[in-house]
DNA sequence: CAATGAATAAATTCGTCATATATTCATTTA
DNA sequence: TAAATGAATATATGACGAATTTATTCATTG
């Protein structure tokens, strides 16, 4: 163990350049007319080296596209974070964490053709899409941490008095889902619409959380 | 191919007839292998009677469900009007018309396991499922009149200043996105909680189409 | 003349081979 | 000597025709 550190590092970077060239072909492709041989060219490695980092192709489309989708929510995250920061607690913050939070995951995919092209190609790697029961779901652990991080922009307002919502779960749920349909909204229709459909929905879901004196 | 709109009692009774043992053998098989045979013997007619009432099997596929839609819709808007009767304009009247359209719209497919079941078997049926692009909807006219309904039931409660909703079009769009994710979550995962979303995302709605003083 | 159901056309399944591509592993590289 | 390679191998996919099933037609019927 000369050199721990250059020997991880280099690791990760190939790690994430096999990804990349990852997601580029399976959402030009598609899982099945994907090719190992073509993500391993441009990933500039050879053919069995993916095999150092995948088990197999339907596993390296998961770890793949769990980077990608990693990489929305931390860039949503972070979004929320610093619109929180400015706030005092309790004088907006909640309401612009979350508001944050919404248009931050909205814009970032929306410059992300590629997680789009995936999702509208394979409707099972959101929970609930049909076809798919209930622990079907393989990308659990990112959209379970994308509700949660619903859940506790919500229950911010809730303790503050910002919001007023019954169950802060159930509706952190329900606007996971919401968001899929916007999301579908956007990439299947195209039609210059969704900023506007955007606008109305969030519009309607700031008014319908918030509380009443607020 | 005869004439399909010439409506006397009896063809009405048998065109019923066939559409119920449609909808039973696309619910039961799904469309692929649902069977012409089946369907007309269920109906307790010949094989090539069908054909008197339908050009094909694709075109026997979209007359029965657009037949069930039709149904619930029906159903959802009767239930609005009624609930609409014994109120005052502007006194609660948007709000009762609105929420009676939601609650038996959810209520009707709770009791009709095969709609929900070719729902679920082909996404396409519904105007923005992946895959599918603008002019793609099959059952646009019961879609859009389902649209209208809503948007109509929100343009009243701005009127008279109950409901505050900047683009009523686009809320209602929106709704009736929202509406399939609740179907979506009640046939997918049957867990028992379906209810309690229903309500949680109705809660929300409400409040958010609300006008803050009202 | 609406309705029928046997006759016909069309679609689907199945078995086989040919091709392509996913995966392995003995060898090379750094 | 662990990581990386790429030719070798196993597996999957596609193409094709025969066999079978199923959709559709239409001459006949009640």
């Amino acid at each position: 163990m000369t050199n721990l550190f250059i020997g991880s590092d280099r690791r990760t970077q190939k790690e994430t350049a096999l990804f990349e060239a990852a997601l580029d072909v399976f959402a030009e492709f598609g899982f099945r007319k994907a090719g190992i041989e073509d993500i391993a060219r441009r990933a500039g490695i050879a053919n069995g080296t993916v095999y150092l980092y995948a088990a197999s192709k339907r596993d390296l489309y998961k770890r793949a596209v769990e980077y990608g989708l990693d990489a929305w929510q931390a860039h949503a995250a972070k979004a929320a974070e610093e619109a929180a920061e400015g706030t005092e607690p309790g004088r907006g913050r909640a309401r612009n964490r979350f508001e944050a939070l919404c248009r931050a995951a909205y814009s970032y995919l929306a410059a992300e053709p590629r997680l789009r092209r995936i999702m509208s190609r394979d409707p099972s790697l959101f929970p609930a899409a049909p076809g798919s029961a209930e622990g079907d779901d393989p990308f659990e652990s990112v959209n379970g941490r994308s509700v949660a991080m619903l859940e506790r922009a919500i229950r911010e307002g809730v303790d503050t008095g910002e919001f007023a919502v019954e169950d802060p779960a159930a509706a952190a749920e329900l606007l996971f889902s919401l968001y899929r349909v916007m999301i579908e909204k956007t990439y299947v229709e195209e039609d210059g619409g969704e900023r506007k459909r955007f606008e109305a929905g969030l519009s309607i879901i700031m008014n319908g959380i918030s509380a009443r004196g607020a």
